[in-house]
DNA sequence: GTGAAAGCGCTAACAT
DNA sequence: ATGTTAGCGCTTTCAC
């Protein structure tokens, strides 16, 4: 039978509620009492049980994190920073993987309702009205990862990465370097934040270059090497004239790119420069990629959720860096 | 105010047992008030509590896992599955990250112990005694995976590779492609299971094809990328004739005795061929790693926590398969 | 400063 | 078959 703080307050010869009152680090104990309290619970390894806690505080310090696809490694990134800070603070990190299977989700989120977890982290590849609706459920802070909602109403405070500005940043990086003709492989079209914002930095960012985009050069399929391959096998036979640079939305697709340019001996970086997005691969791929960084995530995460504004609905950017490795070059050297 | 079981027996106008009884799929129970109960508790989107019935069945329907690194390419797939065979089960999974760090690991588990976790799966990667008598402490069933300990006594069930197994294995399949002169880049020489079983297995093949092994031949580092570039240098700085192929403990061991490799100009697999363990790289890396699938592992896990014999401690090895990628290379063709 | 007692939401005897 | 009731282990008024 494990031991109760029953037994613990008998054992100090104390009624109960000293022992919570011990326990919970409340003034209003005698240093005789404190201290005889103390003593029976190192005695026993006496250890309070979490659920009749919370069944009272109504406070799990669980997080719950809904994942699309614990293997990619930005989401495992993002997990262990997740995961960290709410070590820091006293919490937990519940891990679920829904496969990409909206489904699934719904499934998982019923379970977390009946959990009255602390906080939500839902990193969305798709956004359906059920899930939203399902999302708006949960009487606890709800914070949407990854993909935020196109409109301004902010449902949900989205934490996620600046496409628009992303996408800016790499396509006049590139430019700097002498690059002129600048292909784009992206995530889905559907997709507002990862898709259309990010589309809108790169022309943008052309645009303001005086730089034409020839219809071939952009792609946009989802976020997978084979989307990679796939969009630069696109590229390749549809383009009069090769890009010298190509702009991706994430290390996972230029990863794509480049082993599809390597199946054709076209080299990276001599013959065409590749950017990825996430610095999520930097220890295993070759060439290094040059990519952008993302900071802080796990911080921005707990801040969004349990922060001072946390009611503010908003959508809440990770501070980036465009860090410069293999897989560019420039033009001009 | 959230609404509970009393709200739905009023609403019902049965007692809380009876929806109670509903709610467990208990059979006794007439379709009249079932009918009723299952209105009432739709009406109102009644989700039961966790925590408060977790508080008499003494069952959280928790899994945590333990984890070094969840950025590790191996640790997310093994995340990833046992999360799919829990949520098959009802059960849910809590992802702690220890950083390799063993105090964090020992905070983490007193934080596990309060919770009444079902069952907890350990993947250690330096198993002391402070760890061992923390993992006694818990009363659900306790499971290692990764490293297994030295003694026959199996204090714990732990499901890992058949490292043994794997290293001979790669050895025999290395020979068979004509291979004679084979290194070996493996993990920490403390580890038992993945370190000196490892190591038996490589040796005892090379042994039985008659093939001698330099001293040079042996770097044990840990499994980090940084290990294989090391042990990699190490073994092309010491010996007079270059192995042919290598043998390394891991896949992210491989990628850096490649890297290490072609910073000198090496071919990989035309001049030396490399064979990795884990298969956690596939969609990743270039050239495709040659390496030894495993299969399973979600189950395995589950099953050793909660199966039938999951009380006789021992040791499970997941079935695995090499298979040949482009990281190897007959030498005979 | 300390203790008694109510109650968090649920399940599981135990009655009926 | 259904309801009553006693807890599960804890926190938190409310007295003293």
């Amino acid at each position: 039978m494990e031991i109760t703080i029953k037994d613990i307050a008998a054992d100090a010869k104390v009624s109960v509620s000293t022992v919570s009152r011990v326990m919970n680090g409340s003034k209003a104990v005698s240093d005789e009492l404190r201290h005889r309290v103390m003593r029976s619970i190192e005695k026993y390894h006496y250890i309070p049980n979490a659920e009749a806690r919370s069944l009272v505080t109504k406070n799990t310090h669980l997080v719950a994190v809904l994942e699309a696809d614990l293997r990619n490694p930005i989401t495992a990134i993002h997990l262990k920073q997740i995961s960290d800070v709410c070590m820091k603070h006293n919490k937990v990190v519940i891990a679920c993987d829904y496969d990409f299977d909206n489904k699934k989700a719904l499934v998982l989120m019923d379970r977390m309702l009946e959990r009255n977890i602390d906080g939500l982290i839902f990193q969305g590849v798709h956004l359906t009205d059920e899930i939203l609706k399902k999302l708006h459920e949960f009487p606890c802070p709800v914070v949407l990862g990854n993909q935020g909602l196109s409109g301004d109403d902010c449902e949900f405070t989205t934490v996620t990465v600046d496409s628009y500005g992303v996408a800016r940043d790499i396509t006049e990086f590139l430019v700097g370097d002498g690059h002129r003709r600048i292909a784009y492989v992206g995530g889905n079209a559907e997709d507002y934040t990862n898709g259309q914002l990010r589309l809108k930095g790169y022309r943008d960012a052309m645009k303001a270059a005086g730089l034409e985009i020839p219809d071939s050069y952009i792609y946009q399929g989802n976020f997978s090497t084979e989307a990679g391959v796939e969009g630069m096998k696109k590229i390749y036979e549809n383009s009069r004239d090769l890009p010298t640079a190509v702009i991706t939305g994430s290390d996972i697709i230029a990863i794509g790119v480049i082993r599809y340019l390597k199946s054709l001996n076209i080299r990276v970086p001599e013959d065409i420069s590749v950017f990825g997005v996430d610095d999520s691969v930097s220890d295993i791929f070759d060439p290094p990629l040059s990519t952008v960084r993302m900071f802080q995530q796990g911080e921005m995460f707990y801040e969004a959720l349990f922060g001072e504004h946390a009611d503010e609905k908003k959508i809440i950017h990770f501070p980036y860096q465009l860090v410069r490795r293999n897989s560019t070059r420039k033009l001009w050297q």
